[in-house]
DNA sequence: ATTAATTATATAATTAGTTATGCAAATGTA
DNA sequence: TACATTTGCATAACTAATTATATAATTAAT
C-alpha cells in the first residue's frame, strides 16, 4: 500500500487493522475448507477450553486477553451451538465453569489436523520472508508492555519542545512576564508576602543592582519560564535560586529543569560553591524538581517567608 | 501473551487484533497529547486530502484501502466537524469531491508536528527491537497478496493429505467401489453404454485377464479412486488408461494426479513406450490433469464409447 | 434513441470487539 | 456479626469497521 510510505510510521496502527482483516477474512474461509461448522472469533475460547478442562469465563478472559463481556457473549452463541456447557461442579456460585461437550470435543479433534496444516503454512511465509511478523508482534507485545507507545511519543514531544526553548538573561522587557507568572502561583497556593512583591515589581533594584541574576526562558519567542539567582548575606551561601515560574500553557516542556540547569551553571560562573533554596512541600512536582537537579534538604535557616517549610541546598560540581 | 505460544500460528489473526486495540488505543491518547480536536479513525482520509487537493471518495477508499461506506460515512463526520467540504467543481454529478476547510488545513498544519512525533517514537522501537514489525507488515501485505493465507494452508492440506493416499493393486474386495466410482461420474456427465457395463460389472475377466491392471487410491483405508490399465489390440498402443474416477468427497488431495502417475508408472513396468485415452472436453478438470500428467492429443482411432470427443498419448519418459 | 450495464454514493444491517453498569455472591474488617 | 468492599458475570450501549443493497448519473450497446 503506497499510502503507508507516504504517511510514515504514524499510520502503523491503520496498517495494523488492515492486515489483521486479511488474515481474519481467510480464517473464515479455512474453516468452511475444512468443514468445521465453526466461528472464527471463538477459537481463542475454544483453545483454551480444549487446553483446561474446566476453567471460569473471566478466567478464559485474562488468558486470551480478551475482555470479560466479550468472552461471556461467546460462550453463550458455543452453547447456542453446542459446543460447550455449564459445569455446575462449583461451590462459588458467582462463577459459571464451562466445558466442552462431547460435540467439542469431537470438533477440537477436526480442528487440530486445521491448526497444524495454518501452522505450517504460515511456517512457510515465515521461512520466505527477510522480517518475521510472528516474532515482531511478539517482540513488541513486550515492548510496548514495558512502555507504552503514548508514553514514548510524550517523551519525543518534550524533548523536541525543550530544544525550540531558549534561556535568556533578563531584560526590562520581561518585567511584566516575570511579575505575572510569579504571581500566577503564589497567589494560587499561598499569599502575596511583602517579600514578594519588593521583589518582583522592581527585581532590577531588589535582584540584579545586588549582585544577582535573572534568567528566563523563551519559547516560540515568548517568556514562559523566569527564575532568580539571589544575591545572600550568608556565610555558608552565596546565592539563593528563587521566583521560579513556568506558565502552565508550556508545562511538558522541561523549562523547570532547564532554567534550574542554566542558574546553577550561572551561578558556578560567579563563583558560588553552593545554592540555596526555599520551598513548601505542597509544591510537589516543584520539589521533585530540585531533587533531581541535585538538591537535598537543609535545616536552620532563618527565612522571612511563612510559606517556607523546607530548606534545600545544590553543592555545585 | 503465553496463550499464544500454546496456540500456534494459528492465532496470527488473534494476535494482530490485539496489537491493533493496543496501538489504536493509544493513538487516540495521542490526539489529545496534542491538543487536537480529532478522531483517530479521521487519519488516513484527513492524510490524503492534505496530500491531494481535491478528490473523490472512491478514490480515497482505494488510495487507503478502506472500503467506500467507510470513508463515506467519516466524509460526513468530517463535514459536521468542519474540517472538510463539499466542491461544486466537477461536471459529473454523481461525485462528490472533498477538500479540506481553512479549518482543515489548520489542524493539517498543527498534526504535522505529532506525525513526525510519532514517526521519532516508532523508529526509536524499532531501533531498541530486534525485529522490525513495520518491515515486517510490508513485506506480509506483498506475500499474501501474491498468495492467499487461504490458498497456502489448502497447499499444505493437499500436501499432506495426498500423503496419506495410497495406491494399491485390485483386488476382488474392490470390484463393488471401482464400479460404484465409475458408474457415478458416467451417469452424471453421459449415458452408461454396452462397453461400461462389461468392464464394471467384470473387471476381472475383462481387464485383468487380458493382461491390463487395476490400481485402487485407498484414503483412510477406503478406496476413493480407480483407475485402470488396459491392453489394447493396436499396432501404436500397448495399453489405454481408462476408468479413472475419483470421489467427489475425497477431492483435493491429489488422487487423480496420483493414479495417473501410478498407471504410467506400471505401463513401463510392463515394457510399453506409449499409453493410450479417450475423454470429452466438457470433463475439463480431468482434461486438465490429462495435460498436466503429459498426455497429448492424437486423432484418428476408432473407439466404441459415444462420449468420446478427444484422444491423447503420453511417451512414456 | 432507447435500453442495458456500469459507476459513485448513501443507507441499512451486521460483526467483533469495546466500556459502562448493575446485581448477586463471597470476602474482609471494625 | 453486620456492613463495606471485592469479585464474577450478564446486559446494554457504543465503536469502527464490514457487506448488502438502493438510487441516481453516466456510458455502452443495440
Amino acid at each position: 500500500m503506497e499510502f503507508f510510505d507516504k504517511v510514515g510510521k504514524a499510520a502503523l496502527g491503520s496498517r495494523l487493522r488492515l492486515m489483521t482483516a486479511v488474515v481474519t477474512d481467510d480464517a473464515a474461509k479455512i474453516y468452511e475448507l475444512y468443514g468445521v461448522e465453526f466461528v472464527p472469533k471463538w477459537f481463542p475460547v475454544f483453545y483454551t477450553l480444549a487446553e483446561e478442562r474446566e476453567i471460569t469465563i473471566t478466567e478464559i478472559a485474562n488468558e486470551i486477553g480478551h475482555s470479560q463481556p466479550s468472552v461471556s457473549k461467546i460462550i453463550q452463541e458455543m452453547i447456542g451451538a453446542g459446543l460447550i456447557k455449564e459445569s455446575a461442579k462449583t461451590d462459588d456460585k458467582r462463577k459459571n465453569n464451562v466445558v466442552l461437550t462431547e460435540k467439542g470435543i469431537l470438533i477440537s479433534k477436526k480442528i487440530k489436523q486445521q491448526l497444524e496444516d495454518i501452522d505450517v503454512a504460515i511456517e512457510d511465509i515465515i521461512a520466505e520472508s527477510k522480517h518475521n511478523l510472528w516474532a515482531a508482534l511478539e517482540e513488541w507485545e513486550f515492548l510496548l508492555e514495558q512502555k507504552s507507545l503514548i508514553k514514548r511519543v510524550s517523551e519525543q514531544k518534550k524533548k523536541r519542545e525543550s530544544k525550540d526553548v531558549k534561556i535568556v538573561n533578563y531584560k526590562t522587557e520581561y518585567q511584566e512576564a516575570f511579575r505575572a507568572l510569579n504571581v500566577e502561583w503564589i497567589s494560587k497556593y499561598f499569599e502575596m508576602e511583602e517579600a514578594d512583591y519588593k521583589a518582583l515589581d522592581n527585581p532590577e533594584e531588589y535582584i540584579i543592582k545586588k549582585g544577582g541574576k535573572i534568567l528566563v526562558a523563551l519559547y516560540e519567542n515568548e517568556p514562559v519560564g523566569v527564575c532568580a539567582l539571589i544575591k545572600m548575606n550568608n556565610s555558608e551561601y552565596d546565592f539563593e535560586m528563587a521566583k521560579m515560574a513556568v506558565s502552565p500553557k508550556a508545562q511538558g516542556k522541561s523549562i523547570g529543569w532547564l532554567l534550574g540547569k542554566a542558574i546553577a551553571e550561572k551561578a558556578k560562573e560567579l563563583g558560588a560553591k553552593k545554592i540555596y533554596l526555599e520551598s513548601n512541600t505542597i509544591l510537589k512536582p516543584a520539589i521533585n524538581l530540585y531533587y533531581k537537579l541535585g538538591f537535598e534538604k537543609v535545616f536552620g535557616l532563618e527565612t522571612p517567608y511563612k510559606r517556607c517549610n523546607i530548606q534545600m541546598e545544590l553543592v555545585l560540581g
